[in-house]
DNA sequence: CTGGATCCCACGCGATACTG
DNA sequence: CAGTATCGCGTGGGATCCAG
């Protein structure tokens, strides 16, 4: 099962990619540090549950950095790690081929 | 559940990305067609139910063409559709970030 | 405000056997 | 050679309730 992991680049970021939410956190984040409030907000379809799973999914993958503030009431941003930064490049292709591939089923 | 159809192009590029094997079959074809034997051996962790499942999906997805020669032994090949062709951008970059988050693991 | 803890179900995936 | 059919299970994900 860890046979994946240093082997092949397109399947070790397939493995971070199998989360149902991970490219459209990755993309919220990659415009800079956010809440959690500011994500739910900015993603209305996924519940709060599915987001925090999400979230920790990508963070125990080192691709964002969660930070609490012991503050009242309480304050976590989280934004991309240095690695998570690089993949910004990888949403910047995606962004170009969705929206490509949309027209394309639409037409 | 259609509603992540025709709106975000991550949403969009994230379930077809969704399937175990879809990047690594994708970039399988992005060097060109090959036949569902070459598949097979080029990737010995998949097994071939699960491969044609994806293969189907794929094509589905009209990210590739799948062309049947009614020969004996049969012959059947698999390409990337003129829309899948423009996601070897994203594997270029995926393969980039791949390699260096694998790195960025080890160390 | 930012979660954690459960429960629960559908679906994805692997394994096995069979086929034109 | 290139599948199909079927089954069974594990897990990912939604829903709900609780909490510091």
């Amino acid at each position: 099962m860890q046979s994946i992991y240093g082997k092949c680049p397109f399947a070790t970021t397939q493995r971070v990619l199998q989360g149902k939410w991970a490219i459209v956190v990755l993309f919220q984040l990659s415009s800079g540090k956010k809440r959690f409030n500011q994500l739910e907000k900015s993603l209305p379809e996924i519940t709060r549950t599915a987001l925090t799973r999400q979230l920790r999914q990508l963070e125990e993958d080192k691709l964002i950095i969660r930070t609490v503030y012991p503050e009242v009431p309480p304050r976590v941003e989280y934004l991309l790690s240095p690695i998570g930064d690089k993949f910004k490049k990888v949403l910047d292709e995606i962004e170009i081929f969705g929206l490509d591939y949309i027209a394309q089923l639409i037409s």
